[in-house]
DNA sequence: TTAATAAATAGGGTTTTTCCTGTTTTTAAA
DNA sequence: TTTAAAAACAGGAAAAACCCTATTTATTAA
């Protein structure tokens, strides 16, 4: 049935039980077989070292102590560009997706896909070289649409001045008063940032301002 | 008819990858097998009433939609005594070990164990009927220990997740919902956690989640 | 100077949040 | 079993947040 040879994953995550469950299912795979885990990315690259064969998918988690997922991807990336990176990760955000992209995962699956999705998705990986599930490929359009390739959309001064009263406990009535503008103001860069940045509310605004360093708590 | 000494096991977890996972790694030990799988609580409800013979063991997560661990543990307890629940989650809470257990659970393990102790685990549940990892029983010492009443944290467990929830754009109905609690239980948290921590709305709520490691962005 | 554009402001309505107080239900203790 | 405390829930109202559309005021480029 299957094939050319063989191709080996290894999984990057903290949890050993999801691990060593993942390498079984991964093993009933014609075509794939895990070679190692690693606990997390300083694991990993101690792997690398070690001389031993290098995986040609790595399954990577985001979260994990030591060493993330973001700076092992971007490690990956820049010393052994050849080893497929495949996120796989709880973490149903978009900036995470762009951000693992962007450190040269070739794909980003979330773990409560079905194990069919998977299957797909190494496949994927295998021939075309990269997996984007509709998730995916939104995000992409999302964050390639806005004019040019800018990461982070320009604001305006008062914007970022808003942005960052809005991350505390004033009321925009208090932050129209600080900025000496009228409240109808204040409500029109809200509007305005909401509608750019997608988000629904204040809350939302605040996580922004926090993830982009607009501001820290 | 199953053959002596195999024993049957229905995963519950919302994760349809570790679920679908931890079935090929049990499968590989002998003396087990999964039978099925379940969304949530819910779920599980109804393929014990769709008259499919019932499992020996439920590996159960806490956090699902729907019903969660708690619940599924509570009513498996009471109407199928014979089941033996065995409780997996990602939660390192030792309230929510005791809550487990008080529920009726037999065991409590973590996620991130290596696939050998989840082995172990499942032996001592058919020979002893219960497992206790070193954790589970220095949890249940110090609940039994009165003082450990009072070092019960600043926060009930509803409180923090409702917190965590709190650091989203869902709305409080939405929350409410998630929650399983009326809307009106939810602003009763919120009120609390107001006069408690000295905040004037939900941007402080935010704040203070962040500043005190509730949630992270 | 003027037309185009950006910024500030408004009107006015809907939804959500916030606040206060009180009742029912559940839980745990005596 | 009774009782006290805690948790869940509720009514109602005011404030704040949210949303859409439109107008006035600055700015600036032709």
């Amino acid at each position: 049935m299957t094939k050319t040879g063989n191709h080996n994953i290894a999984i990057v995550d903290d949890h050993s039980l999801f691990a060593g469950s993942l390498e079984k299912l991964i093993n009933t795979y014609s075509g794939f077989s895990v070679s190692y885990h690693a606990k997390n990315g300083r694991d990993l690259q101690t792997k690398f070292e070690s001389g031993e064969p290098h995986p040609d998918i790595i399954l990577l988690d985001i979260n994990m102590p030591v060493m993330d997922g973001y700076e092992t991807a971007a490690w990956l990336h820049e010393n052994h560009p050849d080893v497929k990176v495949l996120a796989l990760t709880m973490e149903d955000d978009e900036t995470a997706i762009i951000k693992m992209l962007r450190n040269g995962a070739k794909g980003y699956l979330l773990k409560d896909i079905h194990p069919d999705v998977l299957k797909e998705a190494l496949d994927e990986l295998i021939t075309k070289g990269y997996y984007h599930s509709d998730k995916v490929a939104a995000a992409l359009l999302d964050s390639l649409h806005p004019k040019s390739q800018k990461r982070i959309p320009d604001f305006k001064e008062n914007e970022i001045k808003f942005m960052q009263l809005a991350c505390s406990e004033l009321t925009y009535k208090e932050i129209a008063e600080l900025m000496n503008l009228s409240p109808k103001t204040i409500d029109g860069y809200r509007q305005e940032l909401f509608n750019r940045l997608h988000i629904k509310n204040r809350v939302g605004l605040v996580i922004y301002a926090l993830k982009n360093d607009f501001t820290n708590i």
